[in-house]
DNA sequence: CCTACCGATCGGTAGG
DNA sequence: CCTACCGATCGGTAGG
């Protein structure tokens, strides 16, 4: 609100956009304050050190809570709908914004996941609009705990991103349309 | 086989096991070859730079060749029992071995995935005992691409592994367990 | 395979 | 908020 706080939110998304694209050791302060239109060493009036800085930028971007937020913009008259629009929705999201992920990675690889448990204290939603509508259309569901349905669905997402980083774009169509795994979700494999 | 091989492949050895656990950038040359047992100038007489280590390394030990080598393993009198072992086989792999997924983050993150594609070209399976045995028991499963069915099957273990990852091991049962994911999986979401 | 060294860059501090 | 600077470390080279 202060101007000392539109400097601090101008390190935090400079740091941001830098951390997800070259990962943390690949951003330096001078890069982090050059971004933001300062000097490395005025970072030090708002954040002790780096870290500090990668740990703010954490909790504030955490992916998960943005997957949640978008779930939660979900429409559907029956549980195909809803869920078949969920994983549309999600993937459109990543695909316009791969990114989202990748402050998770770099989190995992560089900083061994030691953020984590802090950033779900932090904002963990108490309520869900999505889990709300899922269980309006519980008969039409199998009986799967409602946390089992949720991990499955952004499961489909994760691995259908990540599957096509891994094969890269080439192949994909290979292995398979967005469709077909959401097929493969909403009735499984065997007969 | 020569001594020349020999201090080369313990370069690649000792790379594996650094960029895995610290990221590229933050495994410098020195901490490679004092992981060795050499000098870092000494490096450069088995590869011209730092990118051409993580090159070998990365298509030598492409976690997806892992994956499909073990699942080529796995036995099943039915196509339940297959797909069962499949999902528990990779996921004792993964907790013993986390630092198999962690190569393939930081070549995401760090690297922007440039290697991928010649990685995928050396080294991509051109049969499958698993997929013949998958074919075997076809009359089990629904109509699904064989591509589509190994995707969603490979896509549960990491989901699985990444979603552990993502909200720590406190809170891990309130998620549900491997056999609740595996049943989503072979018999889908809706009634 | 080594010692010795290069210029560049790093995170962070002093002091105003 | 800045300039100026610290010691440490980086990837890589020269030369033997």
């Amino acid at each position: 609100m202060t101007d000392e706080d539109s400097t601090k939110n101008q390190i935090l998304e400079s740091a941001y956009e830098l951390f997800v694209e070259r990962g943390y050791r690949g951003s330096s302060m001078r890069d982090i304050a050059k971004h933001a239109g300062i000097k490395a060493a005025s970072i030090y009036n708002h954040f002790e050190n780096k870290e500090q800085i990668f740990e703010a930028v954490f909790i504030d971007r955490h992916p998960m809570f943005r997957i949640l937020e978008v779930l939660d913009s979900i429409k559907g008259e029956s549980a195909e709908d809803l869920l078949t629009n969920a994983v549309n929705r999600l993937n459109r999201e990543f695909r316009n914004e791969p990114a989202l992920l990748n402050l998770f990675f770099v989190e995992l690889v560089e900083m061994d996941g030691k953020h984590v448990p802090r950033a779900i204290k932090t904002n963990f939603p108490t309520d869900s609009n999505f889990i709300k509508q899922i269980y309006e259309k519980k008969s039409e569901i199998r009986d799967i705990p409602i946390p089992v349905l949720i991990r499955s669905l952004i499961g489909t997402i994760f691995a259908n991103i990540i599957f096509n980083w891994f094969i890269g774009e080439s192949s994909s169509k290979r292995w398979g349309s967005t469709a077909e795994l959401t097929d493969v979700l909403l009735r499984g494999i065997l007969k």
